[in-house]
This record gives C-alpha cells, structure tokens and sequence, in this order.
DNA sequence: TTGTCGGCCGATCGCCGACAA
DNA sequence: TTGTCGGCGATCGGCCGACAA
C-alpha cells in the first residue's frame, strides 16, 4: 500500500499516531464498538484503562472496496521515557477531490484539478486528448481517455470510466482523491457513509512476554 | 427447501441414510476431507471409527449457488436394536435434464421434458407461446416465455432465461432438472465440476449428554 | 465553472428461421 | 431432434454540445 495515496484517501482529518507513542487503552469502548469481543486474557490487570505504547502501526487497503485502515499495536509493558510526538508531514504533492456525479458514464474533472495533477493537454488542438493511466492505493493502474471538449471547455473522463465505477463500485456521493508524485498520477476512494460498511475497529494486544 | 427438488438436483446417485440407522464414522477419513479440522473431544474413545446412530437428516441448498447438501447428525451412544434401511422413494412425477448451451440469449428445451414437464401449448396457433412460472429450490419462482417454433419446431425458452442465467450465474456445462408435481413446475441446478467449489462435508457430532 | 439534459451513433443483446449433424 | 450459425431489429451504453445554475 502506497502510504501517500493511503493518508490522501483517509483524509486530512486523520491523524495516527507515531511509533513509540504512549497511548491509552480503554477497554470498554474498544468492546463498545468492535464487532467481535476482543481477547483481554494478555491484558495484565482489569482497570479502566492501559498505559501503552505504541510498538507498530501498519497501514492497510481493503482489497475490495479500497477502503483504508490502519493496524496499531499496542504493547502493554511499560511505556518508554520519551514519547515523542512526531508531527504529521505534509503531502509532497498537490492533490484534489470531487464528488462522484452521474453524468451518463462520464466523469467531469473539476479544472484546477486536471490541470494542476494531470499531464498537461495539447491545447493548440481543437479537441484536446490523452490517455492518462492512474493508479490505485494497490498499484493497479487503470487507464482513462482524458478530453478536453464541450462549451464552455471542461475537462472529462469518458473511456475507462464506466469500467473504473463498475469495478470499484462506486456509487453517486463518493469522492475520489487525486494527486501526482513527480509525474505519476494516483487515486484513491472516499466512500460515502451508506457506501461503505461501518468502520472496524483493529487493535491487536501484544502478548507480554517475560520481562 | 423443497424436499423433491433437493433429491431432484441432487441425482440419482445420492442415496441418503434414514435416521435411526447405524453406521460407522471415520475420523480420520472426516478430517482428511474437511476443509476445517472437526472437534473430536466429543468422542468417547479415539479409535478408528466409532459406532452412531443418525439422530436427524436436514436437507439444505446454498443460497447463492443453489448447491444441495445435507446436514447429517450423528449421536455416538448405543445404537438402537432395530437398525431400518429405508428404501429410497422414487419420485411421484416425471422430470429430465438438459445440457446447458450457449444459443444466443436462449435455451432449447429436449422435446420430451417441455412436452411431458410444461403447461401444453396451443398447437393450433401458427406462433404456439405462453409464459410459464418456474420455482427453484428456494421456492423463488421464475417466469419464462416458452415458444414453439423454428423449422422443424422446437421448444424454446427466451424472455427470461438471460436473467435467469445470470442470477444463478451458469456456465456452459451445467445442467437443469425440470419437474412437475400436481401443475406447478420446478427447476434444480446441476453444476459443472469446475463451476461448484470443492465439495465440504458436513458432520455434526451430537454432544454426548448424560445417560 | 460544472451539473444535467436531450440527441445521436455504434455496440450489444436477444429473437428468428435456415441449415446440418 | 436439436446444436449452431448468420441476419436483423430493438435496446442500451456511451460520447457529444447546449444550456443554465
């Protein structure tokens, strides 16, 4: 999973945490909202709440629906002198979103869009064209005609695209996330709530070891 | 799940125990062909096959693929003194099986099934058609245009059948069984080997309660 | 700037009889 | 008797500019 098109896809909003950090674990409100009873026998004692740390964190994609999460796991020893808090870095490269409309299997691209991300068009043609291949949070690429067309001018998506919906099953209200790291062009998927199913919740307990 | 269908997509072939009867279980030869290790600390003794009686027989069919199987439960105690072999009922009506083809969009019915299985036609009419309604072993019914036609005449089932394809997500290879019991006509699926997965094998090994 | 609409064109689907196995 | 083929008509998907929000 491409971490880049992985914290686009998350959104802005979502902040993880670094390795190493000192967090707390509320148990109950883990059990509240996981959908099967997590295994508290590794948990030393049945307070309120653990004192952890932070040991590794993995980013994920659904293979399916491109959905992204993150595995965070927790080490329930003691936590380390320092915690550091390590500042969330700004993606190197520009990027956008826009809603999913229908428009009779067609994508309209939002300008400031394709013009800052996607390879520029030949606009001394009457009817600009171009093939662009965009990748996916996987690394899948898929290939769309990009066209430059209509009065007032606007730039589409028309071939590929009904097969990019079909596949990813898209549906009116979700959002895609556009963005280009030195030339290469990605994607990612931001479900609409009733597109995708509710969240999981993935935290995985170290055992304690000895010592 | 209709019994008759069941027995019907099933084939000939299978032969079902009647409960009450005695038979030998193997386990070893369960867990060589179970895709998930089975329980055995219900078992009395580990030997190499334990004497049981089955307790209860319970018909089931895939709900997405159709497939028939049956839930067997087998009751380790001392088996009855009388140990009946039912014999196996033969159908009370009249059923056939086709190959499926592809024929563009449609599916030629064998002669005799359409004309010994389906509502008759009007043969008088130059153009003989009706819609006929078709229930699977679900109990879901499906309706059909059936016409006779072609030359020489054929039977022909068209609207409906892409749909019915589909749904049931049919290759080339699989067959159908049609029935008739007392007017209402029914349909099972025989799948090709390679479009059914491996076949799981179900046993169920009762709990050994006290006495 | 961009969402939506009707028009249009081509691809596909589905129904048909003609054969021949 | 029935599997397969080519034809062809209806339907649908997909691309288009015209509007207007």
């Amino acid at each position: 999973v491409d971490p880049r098109v992985w914290k686009a896809s998350a959104g802005i909003s979502s902040r993880i945490a670094a390795v190493g950090s000192s967090v707390y674990y509320f148990p109950q409100g883990h059990a509240d909202q996981a959908s099967s009873l997590p295994d508290f026998s590794a948990v030393p004692c049945p307070r309120a709440y653990v004192r952890c740390r932070i040991s590794s964190v993995r980013l994920h994609a659904n293979r399916s629906t491109d959905e992204v999460f993150a595995r965070i796991s927790l080490d329930p020893r003691a936590p380390p002198a320092a915690s550091p808090v390590q500042p969330q870095t700004e993606f190197p490269f520009s990027y956008s979103h826009a809603a999913m409309p229908t428009l009779g299997g067609g994508f309209s691209v939002p300008r400031f869009c394709a013009e800052s991300i996607f390879p520029p068009l030949d606009l001394g043609d009457p009817t600009p064209a171009q093939t662009v291949t965009i990748h996916d949070v996987h690394g899948k690429s898929w290939t769309f005609r990009h066209v430059y067309r209509g009065t007032p001018r606007r730039h589409l998506l028309t071939s590929g695209w009904s097969n990019f919906v079909n596949s990813k099953r898209l549906i009116s209200g979700d959002s895609l996330v556009f963005m280009n790291s030195s030339g290469k062009v990605f994607v990612g998927i931001r479900r609409t709530s009733r597109s995708c199913g509710p969240a999981t919740l993935n935290v995985e307990m170290e055992e304690k070891h000895g010592r």
